[in-house]
RNA sequence: GGCCCGGUGGUCAAGCGGUCAAGACACCGCCCUUUCACGGCGGUAACACGAGUUCGAUUCUCGUCCGGGUCACCA
């Protein structure tokens, strides 16, 4: 067979060849162990919790060794491809604060100098090499239509072969003569590429897994397609010549990809390339609220899967982030503990430290980070944040927060910004109904006492404190203005006392507190009362209070 | 079905042949405290199972079971 005509034949519009590739795209001046790494969706249209995941470790992976990170965006498939698939990750990453050194940076923008960063761009390049391996024999056009196909996969399955795919003696196309090939493609039939796979059958590949070490597996032995019959590669074959031309020199894919590395690595071979290293990272779980099993989070049955999920529900970037890097790193929140106020890409990431086990998304520890997160923000970060959460996603909030911003933020101030500061916010959706005892319009009193108060005792602790309350008293006098009434009712000032002998007393100061708290806000959980009335004014605080005698 | 990955408390996880088997979240209790919080202390709770190797296995090997992935002109 004339290898050299067949690709001519083949591609006779290619007239670079992968040397010219080589000299465009140089290995790159990087220290030693910078390591190059890349995240490479396809636009499917939004960003996934498991794709801000995998692109976190390889930002991470990349700024721990002064490394390359990018992103390359794989539309070769035009299925599955959605409109603007590519802005909503971009926009996703933005909101994350997750960036890239290079690659695609928005719709039909990118920077660097290996690009281009778009798939369907460098078609030239796949063809190029498609025809270098043509041309040694190492790719072969096959015009196998679907029904064949398929019909092949049933006769496999009944005979039990342990293999299946096109392969051996299955692979009908591989050994047709130029002139079969010829009058085939005259005829205008559709082909596809495929690759010679030199592998045998009781072959082994073994490959260093950086995530989970030493994977043995059989040998490819598929002619898989390279090339779809419209002439775009497919994935393997994109990923290698992608791969290599832009010098990636980790390969940071989810785990579902372990088993085709013994394909990738033929590939790689029959090219002559160098072989990247595989880190294939764990998948990203929840548990099915139907049959209590551990399973992959998926796009349509679990919301929280979508990135945009946690911004709508109020998360802040910092606290998902932080979140994921625990779960990217299990010693990483010794990190933070040593430390707090370290921007978190400075963290000495190590894809060694990854487990190897998928971990389930635990929203209940999301939150307790995002409250320590949130906890050490300022008054004005919260206040921003939450503001610009509301503009996006409550438009009333919105506009009470916006009427007097300096108001909200004083009241997002209380028992913020000192060394012991309140941990209650998790999520900026929260806010609302928390502050809502401010803004008489989100207001709704609730009238109902602790069991152990008698509604007499509450009236007249209500009524006592009414007369003696005075919006200009310091913190100490206010306090102490509300243990002077405790003996009168018969409740004790000091705490102590009163557990030594709960018998002798109506109750202690802190059930007095709690009865003035619940006729101003009716909570008995808020944060300091003080400030709470201080921030109230006279006015509120005393209509509140004269209510509540009224209505209790 | 073949191949591959994984299996330490409810969850995330340290651990690499000898540990009373860390820590975090959650839960419970106590303490601190003028309320609410913050914080501190303590507690409940785990090596899937069975063989082997070894003086000794959570750690190594094999098998079983369970979970996950993959076997496309999808990525």
């Amino acid at each position: 067979m004339d290898y050299n005509a067949l690709s001519e034949l083949l591609f006779p519009d290619i007239t670079k060849t992968p040397d010219d590739f080589e000299e465009k795209y140089p290995q790159r001046q990087l220290p030693e162990g910078a390591r190059v790494t890349r995240f490479a969706p396809s636009p499917t249209g939004y960003l996934h919790i498991g794709g801000l995941f995998g692109a976190l470790t390889d930002v991470m992976t990349s700024k721990a060794t002064k490394g390359v990170s990018y992103l390359r965006i794989e539309d070769t498939d035009k299925k599955r491809e959605i409109d603007d698939g590519v802005s909503a990750i971009i926009n996703g990453f933005d909101a994350f604060g997750v960036g890239f050194d290079e690659g695609v940076t928005g719709f039909g923008t990118e920077e660097g100098a290996y690009g281009p960063y778009t798939q369907s761009q460098r078609v030239e390049i796949y063809k190029t090499v498609a025809k270098s391996l043509v041309k040694q024999g190492l790719a072969y056009p096959c015009f196998c239509t679907a029904e064949e196909l398929s019909a092949m996969r049933e006769k496999q399955e009944t005979e039990s072969t342990t293999i299946w795919g096109y392969f051996g003696k299955w692979a009908k196309c591989r050994d047709l003569t130029i002139d079969e090939i010829k009058a085939k493609i005259d005829a205008g039939m559709p082909y596809v590429l495929r690759f010679r796979a030199p592998g045998s059958e009781d072959g082994k590949v073994i490959f260093e897994d950086v995530i989970r070490g030493k994977i043995e597996m059989p040998e490819n032995i598929i002619d898989e397609v390279l090339l779809k019959s419209d002439g775009v590669p497919t994935y393997h074959f994109a990923h290698v010549c992608d791969d290599h031309f832009m010098r990636t020199t980790h390969v940071i894919r989810g785990e579902e990809w372990i088993s085709s590395v013994p394909k990738h690595i033929a590939l790689f071979k029959a090219c002559g390339y160098k072989v990247p290293k595989y880190a294939h990272t764990p998948q990203v779980m929840k548990i099915d609220e139907e049959d209590g099993t551990k399973r992959k989070l998926s796009k349509r049955k679990d919301p929280e899967a979508a990135v945009s999920y946690f911004v709508e529900k109020g998360f802040p970037k910092e606290s998902v982030l932080e979140y994921l890097v625990t779960l990217l790193n299990s010693n990483f929140e010794d990190w933070r503990r040593a430390n707090p106020t370290a921007d978190i890409f400075e963290f000495p990431f190590n894809l060694k430290k990854m487990s190897s086990s998928g971990c389930l998304f635990d929203l209940v520890k999301l939150t307790d980070v995002s409250k320590n997160v949130i906890s050490v923000m300022t008054a004005q970060q919260v206040c921003d944040y939450v503001i610009k959460w509301a503009q996006q996603y409550d438009e009333e909030f919105f506009a009470i927060l916006t009427k007097d911003s300096e108001f909200a933020k004083n009241i997002l101030n209380i028992d913020r910004e000192n060394p012991k500061p309140r941990k209650d916010i998790s999520q900026w959706s929260q806010v609302k109904d928390y502050i809502s005892y401010f803004y008489d319009e989100l207001y709704t009193p609730d009238y109902t006492m602790p069991a152990n108060i008698a509604t007499d005792d509450a009236k007249a602790i209500l009524a006592k404190y009414a007369e003696i309350y005075d919006d200009c008293d310091d913190k100490d006098t206010w306090f102490a203005k509300i243990k002077e009434i405790c003996e009168p009712l018969g409740f004790t000032p000091n705490v102590k006392e009163f557990k030594k002998n709960p018998d002798a007393f109506k109750g202690h100061v802190g059930d007095i507190s709690t009865v003035i708290r619940i006729a101003v806000t009716s909570r008995t959980n808020t944060p300091d009362l003080y400030m709470i009335m201080k921030l109230l004014g006279k006015e509120k605080v005393t209509e509140r209070l004269n209510k509540t005698i009224e209505n209790i």
